[in-house]
DNA sequence: TTAGATATATGCATCATGCATGGACATCAA
DNA sequence: TTGATGTCCATGCATGATGCATATATCTAA
């Protein structure tokens, strides 16, 4: 049983991912690019050395796929008031709107595939999710980059932030101790 | 409750999809490298414009491809002995070790997320997972790509198998007609 | 036998990437 | 203030995976 659960369940993912992957692709990014747009949207002003950490690309890379973004007119850069080494990036209104459309594209995809589910099915799988990805989050970081497609405005109650909030508080009780 | 349930699930998916295609390059392969041992692991003798197919790349970059990991003792090519235009391709012993190892890397890391859940939680979880997959295949292509990691020798009432059956029946049925 | 289709292979250009390095700026200590 | 050290961004260079166009070998059907 245990075993063709696992196959199961790693067959969706890798399916879904998949399907999320093309998506977001559709514009002629490659997944490097589109995934930058996805954390830009998401978090604004953020550096080059951020933006590299959070893509898991090296810090040349990084440069030249923000060059190359930029070029395109996705995304702007601007020097830091208050450090003069730091560049913040920011999505430019097109970038805004293809990152619209990226989260549009990815949520019609997965209400397609979760429609299928009764209104109970998907209360119960909700909570299963919530359970295992709780479980599955390793650090502050990883938690980023796991919400980096998500369309956050919509998330209520968003279980990688209720974990990492859950995780806070327990490190600050040992803190105090 | 619906977007959120389409987040949690989606960010559960990348998650997922993100560790096992760590897992599955872990040997210094690349992921169309991987993807193809994944594939030629459970369909041996592929064709190089098959494979080409199953690993969405163009007939030339496989034909590298297939000659790098042949380079590194990974596969074996043959002659077909009905069609001279035809290359075989087959895992080497090398290979199918590596096979081995990728699928019982992905297999671990998919038994410690959902060890997580009770006994209960998982029969619920495979229940519904099956039944998001079955509705989630567009084609015998696609759910042939979909399996492509799967560990398939533990895999019991797969439940792509069991779909495309059932649409198999169906197909039969209307052909009657 | 010949024309067209199919399967593999190769020359060439492109492009994302990493490594090594350089340059600008910040911070801290003397 | 100055100098040392660290941080952040940028660039030259090489590498490597990829696609397009094309060549070669083989099969199939007329």
């Amino acid at each position: 049983m245990t075993a063709a659960l696992e196959n199961a369940f790693g067959a969706l993912a890798l399916a879904l991912s998949d399907d999320i992957h093309a998506c977001i692709q559709s514009n002629g990014l490659v997944p490097s690019e589109a995934e930058a747009v996805g954390h830009l949207g998401h978090a604004p002003d953020m550096t080059i050395t951020h933006l590299a950490d959070a893509i898991s690309l090296s810090h040349a890379a990084t440069v030249r796929l923000v060059a190359r973004l930029e070029d395109r007119g996705f995304i702007e850069r601007s020097a830091s008031q208050t450090d003069g080494r730091i560049v913040v990036l920011r999505l430019s209104e097109n970038g805004a709107e293809l990152h619209a459309s990226q989260m549009r594209q990815r949520q019609e995809k997965l209400r397609t595939a979760l429609e299928t589910l009764s209104e109970d099915e998907q209360d119960m799988l909700a909570k299963l999710s919530t359970k295992v990805l709780g479980e599955l989050l390793r650090d502050e970081n990883h938690a980023f980059r796991v919400c980096r497609l998500c369309n956050r405005p919509v998330c209520e109650n968003c279980p990688v932030e209720t974990e990492m909030m859950k995780r806070e508080a327990a490190q600050n009780w040992l803190s105090v101790e």
